[in-house]
DNA sequence: CAGTGAGCGAGCTTCCGCTTGACTT
């Protein structure tokens, strides 16, 4: 014991790393890293030549006082960080912090957690490399100055408390310039023309659809056509057979996770990376923070073996995937099941989701190609100009389609099912049973969802496996951006029908635009990014990060000065922060709408101190009054009508028993207000139109709810036995309790409720009393 | 929980990447 002492980041790799070595060998794990610049300040001395000023950071003092004393025991330290730029730093760091004496120090580097990859790398140490500690330093400088920099120049420039960064300012911008692209965009309505037919010789239910790939911007045109298919005789034109094959997949990185878990599971990022993490402790998955798609020569035997087992050897290929993102760096592994053959893991079910997902994926990228036979087939008329296709997809082999199949991102409305054809000769009649011609419209650019903005920021080389998911929630915190579904609306299109003869034409609508957890940019945030695209372009720009990462290769390689790249970035970047504190004035995202339709007065929006407000009257006007915009209204779309509708509410409207019944709008969603009490309208009734008697309505609704609500009441101990919305509970106070899984809430009495309450009490010490 | 819409002007806010708990609801 005490004679070898192996530092590594995670406290589940040193458990299973000291499952490996022997007794002689103690494996802890310094939780990432140990110190960092000062927080309360820059932290970084630019007089003098960029110097860091590290401090060992709060958290983090308990475990380097306890590595420092098994330090000072041990015969040698092995300093087993990650092989990458931060993972180089931190055994630095610890080399430093932990006064470590450099013969009794040694490196190692490992990209598995296996057996043999762990006593290669003892058999192989080498020293800390300090061209790469220096490019992290780099890293780490450079990000601080951009930060602490500007960030102040928000608090003086729109409101206090902003922040902006190398990463986050833009993934912000990806944000609000999607949403601008979607507020510009003009759908343009086209035809697209498809038809039903019944091959000549087969029964009436055999039915084969096929369109004319070409799409018609007029309406003329698009009944021309359907004019001339009026009475015309089809037959198939030719049949076409190709085969093609489909590859699997690489396995899981952090990012394709998020992605995938989001697509086929619904998961949000941090639901993602919470299961993840719980499978990694638990054992069951590798490390889940990575940016490689490899996989061990251990699991891709295991796989195999799996694979020929379940589905048969015609089913296995093995495969090496190569990583191709942008500034990967590749510590670990792909992200995979420990073990191949465990084909269900015991946790909840959500984990047990993601563990099947990451399962399948594993397996899928080691199984054989899928084959699939393509028909395309045409359906002409001599009479008719354009062809009609059709095309089918069979599956001929099904390969790694067995057990996987990667989900698409966009919600394009693919609506042309797999379809099967029957058996068709060249030549062979078909009978048109319907034609149909059908308006249209482009679709308008995809809002993000959190994980397809992860996908972006990877392919741009922006942020790292372990910072999309909270660089995407520190964009909501700031109130810049907001997750959010939006209803759709209704739109009306126009359908063209030809059937038996005759062409008839309908006016027809459909629901559009409907959003669901997508990511939309919120006033203060489009104000940022305009701020910071207006006076510190290259740092937003999408080719930054790309740019200062050739630089940080160059410190690694040994052919650049940290501190060198370092001054020749700060040099015209502090220049610019100061012109722009001296220079532009605060901003104001003010926009006049036009005159109050009542009194005249200017209608205008702008940014107030609770966030964005609509204002009738200019602001010395003693009777200026003012609302909040509304949910999803933005200062930048708001039309003046939008924005005077906001100043009918609260309206009342009428009385009932006497008392005033006022509806309005709140923080969550339209309500009425009725002695004293606050009901919800839900999303079917407006506000602004309400009736007196629906109203009422909804009051008698609330009022028989609230007195079913109370089960028992123990008036003199303030404790209540109530009906909630998961069932009875236990009231007492301001603090909730749970009623124990069987017991009767009608038949607890005082002394019952009185000694649940105890022992929950008792359960959770830090329970606060209020 | 369902509102607010500045003057007085202290002292604070903030970055990106590594890692887990320890806290609530």
């Amino acid at each position: 014991m005490g004679e070898n002492l192996v530092i590594v980041e995670s406290p589940a790799k040193a458990k299973t790393i000291e499952k490996f070595l022997g007794s002689s060998f103690t494996v802890k794990s310094s939780f990432g890293h140990i110190r960092d610049l000062s927080k309360k300040n820059l932290g970084i001395d630019i007089e003098n030549g960029f110097e860091p000023d590290y401090l060992i950071s709060d958290d983090k003092k308990k475990v380097v006082s306890e590595l420092k004393s098994l330090a000072k025991k041990a015969e040698t330290v092995w300093l087993a960080s990650d092989e990458d730029r931060e993972g180089e730093a931190i055994a630095w760091h610890l080399f430093k912090t932990l006064e470590l004496k450099p013969e009794k120090t040694k490196r190692i580097v490992f990209h598995e957690i296996t057996k043999e990859a762990i006593l290669h790398a003892i058999e192989n140490p080498r020293a800390i490399d300090m061209n790469l500690v220096m490019a992290q330093q780099a890293r780490r400088v450079l990000d601080r100055l951009v930060g602490f920099e500007l960030s102040p120049v928000l608090w003086k420039k729109v409101r206090p408390k902003l922040s902006a960064g190398r990463v986050q300012s833009v993934a912000l911008r990806l944000i609000v310039e999607r949403e601008r692209d979607i507020q510009q965009f003009a759908a343009k309505s086209q035809f697209k023309i498809e038809g039903v037919f019944n091959p000549e010789g087969q029964a009436k239910t055999v039915k084969v659809t096929a369109e004319i790939s070409e799409r018609f911007d007029n309406e003329d045109t698009a009944l021309e056509i359907l004019k001339s298919c009026n009475g015309a005789q089809f037959n198939i034109g030719n049949i076409e057979e190709k085969e093609s094959k489909r590859t699997p997949p690489a396995p899981f990185t952090t990012s394709t996770l998020q992605q995938e878990a989001s697509r086929k599971l619904g998961f949000s990022l941090s639901q993602t990376m919470r299961s993840a993490q719980n499978l990694y402790e638990s054992g069951y998955i590798t490390y889940m923070r990575t940016d490689s798609v490899n996989l061990s020569k251990m699991a891709i035997a295991a796989a195999k073996q799996v694979i020929t087992d379940m589905y048969g050897k015609e089913y296995s290929k093995t495969r090496q995937y190569a990583t191709k993102s942008k500034g990967a760096q590749e510590a670990h592994e792909a992200i995979r099941p420990s073990y191949m053959s465990n084909i269900e893991v015991d946790a909840s079910p959500q984990d047990k989701r993601l563990y099947n997902l990451i399962w399948k994926r594993t397996l899928a990228s080691q199984m054989s190609d899928a084959t699939i036979q393509r028909t395309q087939i045409t359906i002409v008329s001599p009479s008719v100009a354009q062809k009609f296709e059709a095309t089918a997809d069979r599956v001929t082999f099904d390969g790694f389609l067995k057990v996987y199949m990667e989900s698409k991102d966009d919600d394009s409305n693919d609506d042309s099912p797999e379809m099967l054809l029957p058996a068709l000769k060249e030549g062979q009649k078909m009978n048109s049973l319907v034609i149909k011609a059908t308006e249209k419209f482009t679709q308008k650019p995809p809002r993000y969802t959190e994980a397809s903005l992860v996908k972006k920021l990877e392919e741009l080389g922006i942020g790292r496996p372990s910072t999309y998911a909270p660089t995407i929630s520190t964009l909501s915190q700031r109130g810049y951006i907001v997750k959010d579904n939006r209803p759709g609306q209704e739109r009306s299109y126009k359908e063209i029908v030809l059937e038996k003869n005759e062409i008839t034409s309908a006016i027809k609508t459909e629901m559009w635009g409907v959003e669901k957890s997508k990511l939309f940019p919120e006033d203060i945030g489009i104000m940022v990014n305009d701020f910071l695209v207006d006076n510190f372009q290259t740092i937003i720009d999408y080719n930054f990060t790309a740019g200062i990462e050739e630089d940080f290769d160059l410190v690694a390689e040994g052919k650049l000065v940290w501190n060198t790249l370092i001054s020749n970035f700060y040099k015209p970047f502090h220049l610019r922060v100061d012109e722009t504190l001296s220079a532009s004035r605060p901003t104001n995202a003010e926009r006049v709408l036009g005159a109050d339709t009542k009194t005249g007065k200017k209608v205008l929006v702008r940014i107030g101190r609770f966030g964005p407000l609509a204002q009738i009257g200019e602001n010395d006007d003693p009777e200026k009054r003012f609302m909040s915009l509304a949910k999803g209204q933005l200062i930048e779309t708001i039309t003046l009508e939008e924005a005077l509708r906001l100043f009918d509410l609260p309206r009342v409207v009428g009385t009932h028993n006497g008392e005033e019944i006022v509806c309005a709008i709140g923080r969550f969603g339209p309500y009425i207000r009725y002695k004293g009490s606050f009901i919800s309208l839900g999303k079917e009734n407006d506000p602004h139109t309400i009736s007196l008697e629906k109203c009422i309505t909804l009051i008698d609704e609330y009022t028989s709810k609230e007195a079913k609500k109370s089960i028992k009441s123990f008036a003199e101990d303030g404790i209540e036995i109530l009906n909630g919305r998961f069932g009875a509970y236990i009231k007492k106070g301001k603090n909730n309790y749970k009623i124990p899984k069987g017991v009767e809430p009608e038949s607890i009495d005082l002394e019952k409720a009185k000694e649940i309450i105890a022992k929950a009490d008792t359960g959770s010490k830090t329970r606060k009393k209020k």
